[in-house]
DNA sequence: CTGAAAGCGCTTACAG
DNA sequence: CTGAAAGCGCTTACAG
């Protein structure tokens, strides 16, 4: 790309008969001293000229850019595009591009990606997908945001298992502790477990939270209560198929995540079994998709957009002191949940 | 951020005992001549240092990036959500970072984010959000674009309304002429439509396939079959009731997307109106919530995450020549749409 | 094929 | 407060 009528600091000294460097010094520092008769100059020369600074030769001269790195698991997931609408409301508000990244759940392509976003001297790097659990990798990746921060880079991360930098926790065992609380209250004693894959930490603290909430009444799972698949509609789907051919279905199925139980609610659908009158089901994150499953999907509402705009905010903040902000969920007990006949 | 511990080229050379020069070049240009010998010491001292190029100094010498400009309406929407998972897909192919940026269907707001993408350098920008009918702002689009183009960038649209650049062209007008007209020979002779802002182009060429549609079969709709309201589920509630209280309310909903159809089904359902008993309702998009609907929703499907990835592809290709690469939908008749009784 | 050098467009000590 | 100059880390004519 040969930059045709592009017009450069130089110029706009020039036209305003300054230096460079105190053009640059008026553009890029607002309250850079000088006199007043200088900065209308400089300014106005700007803008008649249509000056736009070259992001890279900044970045190159400060070592840093304009831009910051959100890396999730999947777009395509609701659960990940909201929680990306908020980020990027933020990072429009303080004039910042977001680089998106979807490492799929895959560990090695979530550092690659990682290195890459900091090769970019992005300012902010906001790690929104579960950590997994994975000690090489952790490690790792450690080490590659330890550096980052002290070289001046700001980490927050939406998941435990990252000693580093700041934190928005959602309080995934908490809500999922509640739900199944409030199913065993419903009269519900036998349950089955849509889960994910356990090397996300995400995953298992919903299912420690789980198996929390149903030993606080004495219900203890046994090992084929669960079925881990992937954790998407289609996991759903085939996770809930594998639980009702059991000899004993269970009467409640609980999915780690909407979406799991929403695929879990398709083929209790198209198997002619009935929700909430023959299977509870319920989820966990609050999608606007489980307002419209029909009947509504009973589950754990997450303020995935406000997570979002609050990991981005974090990211604005100096490393120190540390910020951890606590997000609970809200119990959303709708009629997919229902005392069992 | 000051940059610590990092290695630059110069170290690569010295380690190698080459030229900056030809470490550079054997580093970027795989298929660059040179001693083999020469060719593996450098790699070799690339490797063992853990060199990575810097971008932003790469930027500045070719004036390109690496990365590419992803400009859509709202993530938060499946639509687009879906439609950059396949942008994704491609991007990370290539190699190729994605600036993603949402306009929120505000013309100034995008053009600002398409000259902030272009001042980054991007290597191509895709613009994947309904074009306006805004005489201004289009004609500034077409500079910016015409410029950026000319200097080396890639442009891909996925809406008509753009002369310049590659073209991902959604038959919007066809397949819902092809919808109203299966509407009509399923009984449907009263109509009620959500339509969004009709400054958005997608949304007029729904709106008159439509209307061809029904005309195809001697219906002509009344100004106050339509109502114009936000693009969103919300906006679908709102319409939905605005509609249904008329004192001859319509016994087929059309809605021109699938959140707004969701909407209406949503207020429908909450007013014991039942689907498709009372009323039919239908969408366009083809949103996997569109299937979780009960009953499921009737809807135009557009391959949302092809569509992503082919604009992706195309995007990669030289300007010249033109390339339009027509997507058609697919007609899903489900059962939220069925004869009136 | 390889190297010395200029240049990409900024910022920022360092002098004045 | 302002300016001349060095430097950020690459690439790429231009010579050899």
């Amino acid at each position: 790309m040969a930059d045709r009528n592009l017009v450069r600091l130089q110029d706009v000294a020039a036209h305003a008969g300054v230096s460079i460097a105190t053009a640059s010094r008026m553009l890029s520092d607002p309250n850079y001293g000088g006199r007043a008769a200088l900065r209308e100059r400089v300014l106005a020369a700007a803008a008649e000229l249509g000056y736009r600074a070259n992001p890279h030769a900044r970045a190159l001269a400060t070592s840093s850019s304009t831009s910051v790195g959100l890396v999730i698991h999947d777009v395509r997931d609701s659960y990940f595009a909201l929680l990306s609408g908020g980020v990027m409301t933020v990072a429009e508000r303080e004039d910042l591009l977001v680089n998106m990244v979807c490492a799929y759940r895959d560990p090695a392509r979530e550092l690659e990606y990682v290195k890459r976003l900091i090769d970019q001297r992005v300012r902010a790097l906001i790690l929104a997908g579960s950590a997994f659990r994975d000690t090489d990798h952790n490690a790792a990746m450690r080490a590659e945001l330890r550096d980052y921060q002290e070289s001046g880079g700001s980490v927050v991360s939406v998941t435990r298992g990252r000693d580093i930098g700041h934190l928005v926790q959602i309080d995934n065992a908490g809500g999922m502790r509640a739900l199944a609380g409030a199913l065993v209250e419903l009269g519900h004693t036998s349950f089955g477990v849509l889960a994910g894959p356990l090397r996300l930490l995400t995953v298992r603290d919903r299912l420690q939270g789980l198996r929390q909430g149903l030993k606080d009444h004495g219900i203890v799972l046994s090992r084929d209560d669960i079925v881990y698949t992937d954790l998407s509609r289609e996991g759903g789907l085939t996770g809930a198929q594998t639980l009702m051919s059991r000899r004993n279905p269970p009467r409640c199925l609980m999915a780690v995540a909407d979406v799991m139980a929403l695929g879990a609610m398709a083929w209790l659908r198209t198997n002619g079994i009935s929700v909430p009158d023959e299977v509870s089901v319920t989820g966990f994150g609050g999608l606007p998709a489980a307002l419209d499953a029909v009947p509504p999907l009973a589950t754990v509402e997450i303020p995935l957009e406000r997570v979002g705009e609050t990991a981005m905010d974090l990211a604005l903040r100096p490393p120190s002191p540390r910020h951890v902000v606590e997000v609970e969920g809200t119990l959303a007990l709708r009629e997919s949940a229902a005392a069992p006949r």
